[in-house]
DNA sequence: TGGGAATGCTTAGCGGGGCTAACGAGTTAC
DNA sequence: GTAACTCGTTAGCCCCGCTAAGCATTCCCA
């Protein structure tokens, strides 16, 4: 029976162990919703996007999320049903849809993001720094790997 | 504006990026589903652990999982319809269910295993060995944290 | 300039997989 | 013997991927 060490030595025991742990880290996450915030983390994601880079069509949000136009068809629809963003036309093109953050979509994921991180925050404080280097390392590693086809 | 580089320098900043790209990387890897197999992220991992740990319970297969029982009941009874587990009494204990890998189940974990992570095994060998150090490093704490409170 | 191809988004519907609430069967403790 | 607890299940909710198919709109070209 080989140690997880010995496993890991491999691309494909590395590929099996980051399976597991990204899996399980997201489980996590996903459960670490206040009550009194309505927002998934495929909304999060959304609107973090809107805020860091203003406003996205449907199409860019999809391509940047990397998932197909339905699913962010559908997270946008209700982003606009809870007021947190606004379709609008594009200027030129009459199939575009333009999505923009709403003042109050702004303030509320500024808060939730805070209150959503938090319990992560705290868990990344309570590791060593060289832990917290090497997730500094690894972040735009996976999110790289995420992106790749 | 800030930086990516500059956010993550914060614990807040830097549980922001790992929580995205946690997300994004798992969307991606549940995405790499051979057509021929039809075991999902989360059947792969009870099988692994099945083939890892030998027998184990439910209530034992949801806490290593960090999942609530009824979610391990209906993963587990999936399982059980396509032949790769079986269910079992306990010996001592009547409300215990032992789940067991049949053997058909040992095949297929292993041949299913090989084929998921062909992809991010790619992927990982076209990362420099400092990167692939990094997620070698990471891979564990990702684990960690999953399990915190 | 008219018409087919391509593009952007949506609708409909499927499936995986989390969760809580509530319950029955079995065990334990008193 | 009974009350309290534990394990697993059922029922039902929600999130969030996907494909297939369809409707506008735009583009390109004969």
């Amino acid at each position: 029976m080989p140690t997880t060490e010995a496993v890991v030595r491999t691309n494909a025991g590395l590929a099996a162990e980051l399976r597991v742990g990204v899996m399980r880290l997201r489980r996590r996450l996903a459960l670490e919703r206040h009550p009194e915030n309505d927002l998934s983390l495929g909304q999060m994601a959304v609107l973090g996007l809107l805020l860091r880079r203003g406003e996205l069509t449907i199409g860019e949000l999809a391509r940047l999320e990397r998932v197909q136009p339905p699913s962010m068809t559908r997270t946008v629809s209700c982003l606009e049903q809870l007021g947190h963003v606004a379709r609008g036309p594009h200027e030129t093109d009459g199939r575009v849809v333009v999505v923009t953050l709403t003042e109050r979509g702004r303030e509320v994921v500024l808060a939730d993001r805070s209150r959503r991180d938090a319990w992560l925050a705290v868990q990344l404080a309570h590791l060593t720094p060289d832990e917290r280097a090497t997730l500094r390392r690894a972040a735009p590693i996976l999110d790289r790997l995420s992106q790749a086809d």
